[in-house]
DNA sequence: CCGGCTATGTGATAAATATCAAAAAACGAG
DNA sequence: CTCGTTTTTTGATATTTATCACATAGCCGG
């Protein structure tokens, strides 16, 4: 299924949040404006399959992802990315290599896809530009890394703790089913915990 | 204790890896090397202690060190950084906040510990240097990222698999009461799954 | 508003893993 | 080499979590 394309022009809004990562000129935004790329996402559509490559960085304008791997046709939630929140799959997109991991909206979403990686070495490129890729790289590595120690720091009851506490947004608009896995244990469980019986 | 300098000569070998990292000029070089320091950790010696903050970035010459989280008395550890790798705790790093996460030497180590950050802003400093320390960010994430998805992908019995095909290395040389935390479980769990009960 | 589909909840049971205790093996300092 | 310490192994048991089966609730399209 293709994606609905609706429109090329980077909002003033994608600007601001942009401005807080790195200030690009106005020629500069000129020049990688063509390599920005607004999607809409139906709810459940696949934004990338695993065995795709992943030439883009995402940017959820409204929405939410999820990042997840199919282990036998188990899914492993990895990671859910809300409004105002980059993504890619780190690992396929430094690497150029087929991706292990595969992205899906949860909601109807707008998303841009932002492939200005392969621009960094043409003519007419800026310095700027391969900062903001690795800045970029870097906030979406920490939420991993955030997700890796809440895993391995406590017992899975306590996992739930810490996101009722500290990620409020995941346990009411993720549903159950997606964060089981996320938690790292079964949908079943995670019901059992939410109702108290542990 | 007081950790026994030796030298602080960024040697030729050390010069080589930076180099693949990023190519910095011998002007350059001159102005860093008064932040680089080499250290000699005795075995079992911390490096790192939690609630400390966290201003270096540390390059292993020598030995092996282990980032573990201090869960009541029980380490659990996170990461192992070998000969010619980075380490540091990213969180507290970046956020210049207290350290939940400590660092111990396991073997007698050479470690250089690289306090470049804080000269980013200073008169005389150069972009090459905020990129560099952007790099060994990176890095330094991406082992992260990838023990995460082997936590999350695997059975506690395929993850043992995967670091014996993998990552030979951690098997020899990492103590089997440090590896069964990182994998995630105990270390009778752990002896058990080695000689093949399940 | 209805019917079908999907998500969530609950109970019974099985399987995996932790815990506790103790023996055996490996290691290291002198 | 030897003694004492630390690490690993093993066994018995307890606990946690998964699995399976099914009931219930919520949701969406017509």
């Amino acid at each position: 299924m293709r994606h609905f394309k609706t429109s090329c022009m980077i909002t003033s809004k994608l600007k601001g949040i942009l401005h807080n990562i790195i200030q690009f000129s106005e020629d500069e935004y000129e020049f990688i404006e063509p390599y920005f790329e607004k999607v809409v996402l139906k709810k459940n559509q696949i934004l990338l399959e695993e065995g795709q490559l992943c030439n883009a960085v995402f940017f959820v304008e409204s929405g939410v992802l999820r990042n997840y791997y199919d282990n036998n046709g188990l899914d492993v939630n990895l990671s859910f990315t809300f409004e105002n929140q980059f993504t890619t799959i780190i690992e396929a997109y430094i690497n150029r290599e087929p991706s292990k991991i595969s992205i899906q909206a949860l909601e109807k979403s707008e998303v841009w896809t932002i492939r200005i990686r392969d621009i960094s070495k043409e003519k007419g490129s800026f310095a700027n530009l391969s900062t903001f890729i690795r800045r970029i790289a870097i906030r979406v590595l920490f939420a991993t890394e955030e997700h890796h120690n809440m895993i391995m720091m406590n017992s899975p009851v306590d996992r739930y703790r810490y996101l009722l506490e500290k990620k409020p947004e995941l346990i009411q608009r993720i549903p159950l089913t997606h964060l089981a896995s996320y938690i790292g244990i079964t949908r079943e469980t995670l019901s059992r915990i939410r109702s108290n019986k542990y």
